[in-house]
DNA sequence: GAAGTATGACGTAAACATACGACATAGTAT
DNA sequence: ATACTATGTCGTATGTTTACGTCATACTTC
């Protein structure tokens, strides 16, 4: 986002924007829904399970993991994804907020 | 989105995405706020109490009101902006459902 | 009706996102 | 060591978003 004027907005608008853009992608919903649900969460099981190329999960996986909603750990071969709970408790926290706010807020415009 | 494959996941995935990216910019974001608390809602009001170009603001409006997150009334010369309430909170529910159902499910993995 | 004003639509350049094949790396097993 | 497997990185083609100037429209006011 450098050509963009993101930066002439203050903090929080910037925090939820990006938030909301790591979610603004199905395959990236639909891996944390698979997380959420999975019995594992090996990676190459989350790619067979999508109907993209390996190539193109890895790097849904590395954005979400960039936001820091998932983590993931190495062992051996395989690399194990999950869902950081308390880094996704927070993003839930900062939207709801911002949806709560407006909600209060907006009485309807006399128009 | 016609070069994704976006219509390769489920409705609920595509629709949370979709409502995500609406969200994704903090113009919009920040154009949603400015709507809540603002005593006026006129679209010229608007574009002056943002960072950019008239025409820019104006092409985010048209985004957030595909989305129905808001809808505009002509009143005479001038267009007033409102957030649609009841689409506003339909939103707001869907993406706490998905976060609730990801938070209840989510028993941290087993790596 | 002529001039002015508030908007939206159109065109377009630059930045960014998506998707994936080909390659690199690192562990596993024979 | 050699072959195999699971992943990530790189390059790149194509599509999309952002940002804004210019033009078109439509209402107001003189």
């Amino acid at each position: 986002m450098t050509y963009t004027k993101a930066t002439a907005f203050d903090t929080e608008q910037q925090e939820l924007a990006r938030l909301a853009k790591v979610l603004s992608h199905p395959a990236r919903i639909a891996i944390l829904q698979h997380l959420a649900q999975a019995k594992s969460c090996i990676s190459g099981d989350i790619s067979s399970a999508l109907p993209l190329s390996r190539t193109t999960v890895s790097q849904h996986l590395q954005e979400l993991k960039n936001a820091n909603l998932i983590q993931g750990e190495i062992d051996g071969l395989t690399v194990c994804y999950c869902i950081n709970v308390e880094e996704f408790n927070k993003a839930k926290a900062s939207l709801e907020q911002f949806f709560g706010n407006i909600s209060d807020c907006c009485s309807g415009c006399g128009c």
